[in-house]
DNA sequence: TGTGGGAGGTCAAACGTTTGACTTGATGGG
DNA sequence: CCCATCAAGTCAAACGTTTGACCTCCCACA
């Protein structure tokens, strides 16, 4: 019954025009002169047939896919949720599909081995880890790519975060409580986030006329956020707050100071970077620096929209970045 | 420099064979007879000229687009996480690349206009709501779709989880701790999980000769699930152990526990459906029922990469259901 | 000496769009 | 009356693969 997919051709055949002006039609061509009744029937027979133009055949000619791709780390951090978000917003408005994957190392070079040729227009990287190869061979292909909030020396287009100041605002709210031993619980050196929050950390405290804290550096995940707070609070003289460089690490700060006896925000008080629902769930409530993660997946979404050929891209967005406070943060005890 | 893109003439040409060769070479077709020197010439050639197929045109010619698509309906939600994991593994397997997206309701139908006709060999719909505009669309453009965790009456293909098991596993371990009057919070009567989870839930109650405790229930979200807790704990003789049929809504669940001053597990026990990383650094850590949310994706890729056009999918996956006891539960007080 | 068959390829027609170039008939200006 | 212009389309060549049909040797066998 179905038989065969309903083309170009057939439409025409019932409109009664030529493929040529079917095509106009449906891609608005400006070029095109034509009598409204004219259009008029060719749209009626794209109607009637219910007619959707082939992706394939389109690509084929147009060389271009309208397709952009998107790879996170990993889907199971709410994080990246937020970017996809933004991204999946953008690309559709601008008449394009997102994909997205999480693959990562190997695996993402085997996506990229099945997108192929001409399969994507553009690719944002979302806190990918550095991957010559990978880099390389996106540019062999001719793949126009944006990291998103990472910058590597190899990368000559990317949009971040204003995470310096993210940090400061954190540790500007600790410092207005009155707190003046504040620890940093850093993220992997590895990662250029890490770094500016660090940065924004140590700034603010210069600021603030304190010296650094102890400093220590975990990965981004519960585990290791467990792990170094369990370290920081091990000290003689213990500080009386923690500025946490990601909240997937403060989740299992958080579980370290209760195991350590240390009760939130009383002893001790924790603010993270990046809000999340969950954080409001957490025990204690978790006070966050909300970040405009949405806005960056649209903008690199729009960006990677209206690329010239060798533009290079090197943006620090500005959107609102906000204190979120919750009972995670009180003044210090005593 | 990089000019014009290679393609199958380029490597014939290099190979001095005709283009056909080189084609079956790539794909491997058992009818080509060749010589073993002539396969490695091609095979050269392709290597040096780096020769990546386009994927466009294959599409085109063979009618199939090499990527299934996934829909979920929230990617801040970690319980997909691990189904697009499941998902993509076993798309890559298949050569195939996974398109995963968020859209739902209006978004969605968008999302399927972009995707438009040929782009897409089949379709993973997890936890989706009852579309049946979209369904009807699908069924029209002759994309198969199969359903995730989920059985509407339209849909003729699905997989699912042992839902009713997983719930009657969350009873018995706290029937086996003790306890007798189990309440139960509950997911939303639209979402067929919920009713799954609840038949289970009535069925083991009915096994340990006990009466339902109160059922009250709440859309799978912190907010439900808090609200929902709030109202069973109010009752005058509140109940010494609930089993609530998602992560999300316990962690909600647990707040309000805390909120209304009972202690968990001394006083309150709690288990819930589906098992998280974040359930180990929850306040208490999370006593939960770990499913095999993974194996469902791999489950539906590889159903889809396997479809006879008519064939029906009815599927319950038979993969380990398993209790993972943490802190949330203990032997009721007294 | 013819012929059947296999090895090792070649040929060319699709697949469904897009798009620059071209046609046709009518109108208007000089 | 003739040429230019314009409106309203038409024509056909790509885009890069895949694939059924075909071709051309050469050898073995009767």
């Amino acid at each position: 019954m179905k038989a065969t997919r309903v083309t170009l051709a057939h439409v025409a055949a019932m409109a009664k025009v030529d493929r040529a002006v079917v095509s106009r039609v449906i891609n608005n061509d400006p070029t095109l002169n034509i009598r409204p009744e004219t259009r008029e029937r060719v749209l009626r027979a794209v109607a009637a047939l219910g007619y959707r133009p082939n992706a394939a055949a389109r690509s084929l000619r147009t060389a271009r896919a309208h397709m952009f791709g998107l790879f996170i780390p990993d889907f199971a951090n709410p994080v990246y949720a937020e970017i996809i978000k933004g991204a999946e917003a953008a690309a559709a408005s601008l008449g394009y599909v997102l994909v997205t994957g999480s693959a990562t190392g190997a695996g993402l070079k085997g996506y990229m081995d099945q997108l192929g040729q001409g399969r994507i227009d553009g690719l944002l990287l979302a806190g990918a880890e550095e991957e010559s190869e990978l880099t390389e061979q996106l540019d062999r292909a001719a793949v126009p790519w944006i990291m998103l909030n990472r910058r590597i020396p190899s990368a000559r287009r990317y949009v971040i975060l204003d995470d310096e100041r993210a940090a400061r605002l954190a540790v500007e709210h600790l410092v207005g409580l009155g707190h003046r031993r504040i620890a940093h619980l850093a993220g992997p050196a590895t990662a250029d986030t890490a770094t500016r929050r660090s940065a924004g950390y140590s700034a603010a405290m210069r600021d603030a006329g304190l010296p650094d804290g102890p400093v220590v550096q975990a990965d981004y995940t519960p585990a290791g956020g467990a792990a170094a707070m369990a370290e920081i609070l091990a000290a003689p003289e213990p500080p009386t707050a923690v500025f946490v460089a990601n909240v997937a690490s403060a989740i299992g700060a958080l579980e370290a100071a209760r195991a350590a006896g240390f009760d939130i925000p009383a002893r001790l008080s924790m603010v993270a970077v990046h809000d999340l629902d969950l954080a409001s769930y957490l025990y204690p409530p978790l006070t966050t620096v909300r970040m405009p993660l949405e806005e960056l997946g649209r903008r690199g979404v729009a960006l990677l929209g209206s690329l010239k050929p060798d533009e290079t891209v090197e943006e620090i967005l500005d959107g609102p970045i906000q204190l979120i406070p919750r009972a995670s943060t009180a003044p210090p005890p005593g």
